[in-house]
RNA sequence: GCGCCCGUAGCUCAAUUGGAUAGAGCGUCAGCCUCCGGAGCUGAAGGCUACAGGUUCGAUUCCUGUCGGGCGCACCA
């Protein structure tokens, strides 16, 4: 809505001045500045086209602001400022009015349409069915699942999307691994498999499986039973976690399909018709090189099977023919060297070059005592996603991977997180959405129910701060979908809720004047809103109320 | 050896995709509850943004090099 406006009154304020160019004003810049004396607004447009102009940026600065029209705007106020900025205010009425506009948006607040109905994927976590999620799927999952609630609150179509590679070596080799341990357990000593999963889950899949077809299995050339049985069992462990976790997905699509529905192989004969592919040292080869890989990759190994990247492009193909126009992949840190590889790979078959965007979600190091926890599969010491939801809960571990820039490595401290008071920062937001409930109720007991129109326009300082906060959590919510950015959301609530205690200790909310304090209610319920909104956003709670667990006495 | 990510306050991290005086939390120190939730608030100290150059109106951000840390470099996925 400002956002619009802004733009708007820009394109008009251009052909006042006499400089409207389509290219001009696609350069168009807006921002919230963080200096809150640099205004509400802020655009360097001037300072962008006063080169090409030949002329002086704050000359051009001020052409536009005296063409900008205020008159009807959100603002009251256009300033020319530094070396060429133009700076906006907000009008008294505007922040008077927006509270009763939160309100009334309500869930929807915070939400916009930039995204124009694009139709987008995200695919995240596709962990291998081999075993337990673990820390970094745990935070792909948080990434993932806040990334497809932010691109769908600015208004594309957007799907979250589980690769299952129940295909491959890896899940014959875990289903292997669980025939051995099967046999172990019916004393038929046989060893697991060389590089077999030793993890104690795998034990844990033959003590669950029926023992007379088990048996059976055993005896004749069992393979796909064990791994079947296996595989199901995984992907259900797998789901039955995420599910507990709040990360959703439209679909959990098999990489079986891919093979079964010859898509693998049409991709294939494509890439050759293409004349993509060439034979060399007794494999089909793919020349990604001519698309900007290091070097050519193997499409189909001398056995005869197709290596990971055929199915791979095989299913981008795929998200691409059901009508996704954008391909949004979260990958763990041990695959980046890939992305060049896939993105040739899909160039080779013809794809646009725009089509796949991959983010690379880096490590998790946990931290228990100021030490790392030991991560090593070999040894079975692995913290997995349904541990971490155990020990610090899903809201708390959600919140500190989302704290955190996807991009960037994560230290979890384990000892922070389970901690009940106020060192521990994934508890602040919740607690403001908690205490602004406790004060509508005992406002209601008295009878007192927000009403925004009531008693005089905003009067405290601490009040038009923080409505002012509130005012720019549309632009927030859009900046995060946009770069892909999600740790903005909690950034933005905590220094809400900064705002909103801050506001809480100067004006006392439900006081003698009746007007004044329902007023100031709907200043409470507008800020509660937004922070309701910004946690649904990254897939947390917002609780009416928090009661601290008892403090374990040691 | 080659490639990718990273280096910002004592610690963990931001900095609106090149913007204005680099900010938060924790920790440290000093204050604030007869009243709506103290898991709160107010203030202080803490920085040559690893280092050296370059690009321009303007660099934590982009380019080159050096140093230091992490991760990759399969006919595994």
């Amino acid at each position: 809505m400002v956002w619009e406006a802004l733009s708007d009154g820009l394109a008009e304020a251009l052909r006042a001045a006499g400089l409207y160019d389509p290219a001009r004003f696609a350069r168009l810049e807006l921002a919230i500045p963080r200096e809150s004396a640099h205004g509400d607004w802020t655009t360097n447009l001037a300072l962008q086209i006063a080169k090409e102009l030949k002329r002086p940026p704050r000359a051009v600065a001020e052409a536009l602001a005296a063409g900008f029209p205020l008159a009807g705007s959100p603002f009251e106020a256009v300033e020319v400022a530094g070396a060429g900025f133009l700076n906006f205010r907000y009008a008294r009425a505007f922040l008077d009015g927006l509270p009763a506009r939160i309100i009334a948006a309500g869930g929807r607040f915070g939400g916009s349409q930039v995204g124009d109905d694009h139709a987008c994927l995200v695919e995240y976590v596709s962990a291998n069915p081999t075993g337990p999620l673990n820390v970094v799927s745990a935070r792909a999952a948080a990434v993932g699942a806040a990334l497809v609630r932010l691109l769908r609150a600015t208004g594309h179509r957007c799907d979250g999307e589980f690769y299952v590679n129940d295909a491959g070596t890896q899940v014959d080799l875990l289903g292997a691994s669980v025939a051995a341990r099967f046999a172990q357990r019916i004393g038929e000593p046989r060893p697991l498999p060389e590089a077999g999963y030793q993890g104690g889950y795998v034990a844990d899949l033959a003590a669950a499986l029926p023992e007379a077809e088990a048996r059976a299995a055993l005896g004749g050339d069992g393979a796909t039973w064990f791994r079947d049985r296996a595989l199901e069992r995984m992907v259900a462990a797998q789901r039955a976690d995420l599910d507990a976790y709040g990360a959703e997905f439209a679909r959990w699509f098999r990489e079986s399909e891919l093979h079964g529905s010859g898509a693998v192989d049409q991709a294939l004969a494509e890439l050759g018709a293409r004349g993509m592919l060439y034979d060399a040292e007794g494999a089909r080869w793919l020349s990604t090189t001519r698309f900007g890989d290091d070097k050519d990759r193997v499409v189909v190994r001398g056995t005869g099977l197709p290596t990971y990247l055929l199915p791979d492009i095989a299913y981008h193909r795929d998200k691409r023919a059901r009508g996704y126009r954008h391909a949004i992949d979260l990958w763990g840190p041990d695959h980046h060297a890939y992305v060049g590889t896939l993105m040739a790979g899909l160039a080779a078959l013809g794809l646009e070059p725009d089509f796949l965007e991959v983010l690379i979600v880096q490590q998790v190091n946990l931290l228990a005592g100021g030490q790392p926890v030991g991560m090593s599969k070999r040894a079975g010491e692995f913290i997995t996603l349904r541990d971490l939801m155990d020990e610090v809960g899903a809201d708390c571990a959600k919140f500190f991977f989302l704290m955190r820039s996807t991009s960037a490595h994560l230290d979890f401290d384990l000892d922070l997180a389970k901690r009940q008071n106020d060192e521990n920062p994934a508890y602040y937001v919740q607690y403001a959405h908690a205490r602004i409930a406790s004060i509508l109720r005992y406002a209601a007991e008295r009878g007192l129910a927000p009403e925004p129109g009531a008693g005089a326009a905003l009067e405290q300082p601490e009040e038009i701060a923080l409505v002012r906060r509130l005012a720019a959590f549309p632009e927030v919510v859009r900046g995060a979908a946009a770069a892909r950015e999600p740790h903005r959301i909690p950034a933005f609530l905590m220094e809400t809720a900064a705002e909103f205690h801050r506001f809480y200790h100067h004006c006392r909310v439900v006081g003698e004047d009746a007007a004044r304090s329902r007023r100031r209610l709907a200043v409470a319920e507008a800020a509660r809103v937004v922070l309701a909104n910004g946690l649904a956003l990254l897939g947390v709670s917002a609780p009416e109320r928090m009661e601290r667990a008892a403090e374990a006495v040691s």
